[in-house]
DNA sequence: CAAGTTAGTGTACGACCGTTCACCAAGTAT
DNA sequence: ATACTTGGTGAACGGTCGTACACTAACTTG
C-alpha cells in the first residue's frame, strides 16, 4: 500500500526508511493536494470532467476510494476547488499583464506583450487552463455555472482596467463589458488553440515553435482588429 | 416490449391495432433515427457526449442494447453521424443568410438580419446546435477533431462569401480567414449564450423574450465593432 | 412457397462505478 | 500516560456499463 503511495506521489525529501512523522495538518493537505493533482493529471490527458471517476482519481492519488470522502463530499466539490485554484491562476495572469503594461511608457507593443504573457502562462499552468476550457462546456451544471460566473467576474475586472485608457474613458459600462467580453472570448479561443496544438498534455510538450508562432500571430491579429475599431465606436440607441 | 416502443417513439400515423407491415429499409432507418433522436434528446438535457451511455440511448430509443450495433459500431460512430447532420444544419443556415443578403439591395441591416437568422435557427434546431457546442470541447477526441475540422470548413466557406464584399476585395486570404474565424467564434459564443439562457432544453422554452433581446443586442454589438474596424485594416508584415 | 437475409430479442459475463461501514494506526490534547 | 480525534484501510453492496452470442420473427429473394 505505502509502496503504491511512493509510486504515485512525488518522492519527498529524505530517505524512505526514516519514519518521518508529519503533523496531521500536513498529512491532510498533502493528500488533498494529491487528489487535486490526480484530477488535473487526468484532465490534462484527453478526458473531460464528466468522465472523471472518483475511484480513478483516488487511485492515482495513491489512496483508497473511501479516503476521498475525508476531503471532498463529492467530485463536484473537488471540481469547485479546482475552479477556485484555476481562477487564481487567471487573476495572477491579469495582474502580471497589468504590471507589465504599467512598467513601460509606450503602449506600442501592448498587444504583442499581452499575447506573449498569455501564451507563457498557458504553458506554465497548462493543467489549470485545460481544466477551465474543458469544464466550461462540460456536462456538469454545477461546474459550468461556477466557471461561467468566475469568467464574467474576470471580464469585469478586465473592463475596469480598460476604462483607464484615454480612448475608452467615455465608453459606457455596457460597452466596456462587451469589449472586455470580446477580449476574454478571444483569449479563450487562443488558449483552446494552444492546448489543442500541444496535444492536450500528451508528452512533455508537443507544441512546436512554428505552431506556437502561428497561434500567437493569429491572436495578435484578432486583437489588433478589435483595437482598430475602438476609436471609431459610437454607442448605439 | 412493443409497449415500450410505443411509449418512446412518436406515435405513427394510423391505428395501433393494424399490423402495418414495413419494408426492411423503413424499419432500419426508423430505428436509426430513433437512436439518433434519443442521443440528441439526452444531449439537449444537461449531459455531455462523454457521459452518454449506449444502453441509455438504446433504452430511450425503445430498443435493446444489442440492437444498437445493427446501426453503429460504437457511440463514436453515432457521434460522427450527428456531426454530419448538425453540419448540414449549419450550412443551411449559412445558405439562408446568403440568400437573404442577396435578396435586399442595401446592406444596412445586414448585421441585424444575420443575427436574427442565427437566433432563429438556433431555436429551430436547438438540439443540433447544442450537440455541436457541447461536443466541441468534449473529452472524446474523435468527435472533437471532427467538429473542429468541420468548423474550419464552415469558416472557409464564410470567408469566400466575405471576399465578395468590395471593402474586403483586397484582403489577403489569411486575413479573410482570420476575420471569418472571428465571426464564427462570435457566432459560437452567441449560440452558447442562447442555449445557456434557455436552460439547455429543459422545458419547452425557458428563453424569455427580454433575455433573447439582450443576447441579440450583444451579438449585434460585437459584430458591429468588428465590422467597424474593417475599413481601417492594413495587413501586417 | 421455400430458402435466405436481417433487425431486433433475451441472457449472460466481467469490469468498473459510487457509497457504506467497521476498523486501525498515528498524531493530539489533557 | 490516557483518552480522543482524525486520516486512511479493506471489504462489501447494489447498480450500470459495454459486449458477446444464440435465437426468433419478419421481410426479401429466388
Amino acid at each position: 500500500m505505502s509502496v503504491n503511495r511512493r509510486t504515485h506521489r512525488s518522492a519527498h525529501s529524505s530517505q524512505l526508511s526514516t519514519r518521518e512523522p508529519r503533523t496531521q495538518a500536513q498529512r491532510r493537505s498533502e493528500t488533498r493536494r494529491a487528489l487535486l493533482d490526480a484530477a488535473l493529471e487526468q484532465l490534462d490527458g484527453g478526458v473531460g470532467f464528466d468522465s472523471l471517476s472518483l475511484r480513478r482519481v483516488a487511485r492515482t492519488a495513491g489512496v483508497v476510494p473511501a479516503a476521498f470522502y475525508r476531503h471532498f463530499a463529492s467530485m463536484d466539490e473537488l471540481g469547485l476547488a479546482l475552479v477556485e485554484e484555476s481562477v487564481q491562476t487567471l487573476l495572477a495572469m491579469l495582474r502580471e499583464a497589468r504590471e507589465d503594461q504599467a512598467r513601460r511608457a509606450n503602449p506600442e507593443h501592448l498587444i504583442a506583450r499581452s499575447v506573449a504573457i498569455l501564451v507563457e502562462h498557458v504553458r506554465a499552468h497548462r493543467r489549470h487552463f485545460a481544466f477551465i476550457v474543458r469544464a466550461r462546456a462540460s456536462g456538469n451544471a454545477v461546474l459550468r455555472h461556477a466557471i461561467r460566473s468566475e469568467t464574467r467576474l474576470f471580464a469585469s475586472e478586465l473592463a475596469t482596467d480598460l476604462a483607464r485608457f484615454p480612448v475608452l474613458s467615455e465608453w459606457t459600462t455596457t460597452d466596456l463589458q462587451m469589449l472586455a467580453g470580446m477580449f476574454v472570448d478571444s483569449m479563450i479561443a487562443t488558449i483552446d488553440a494552444i492546448l489543442e496544438a500541444s496535444g492536450w498534455g500528451s508528452g512533455p510538450d508537443r507544441l512546436t515553435p512554428p505552431r506556437q508562432a502561428q497561434i500567437t500571430k493569429l491572436a495578435e491579429k484578432q486583437l489588433r482588429l478589435i483595437v482598430l475599431a475602438i476609436p471609431h465606436w459610437h454607442s448605439h440607441p
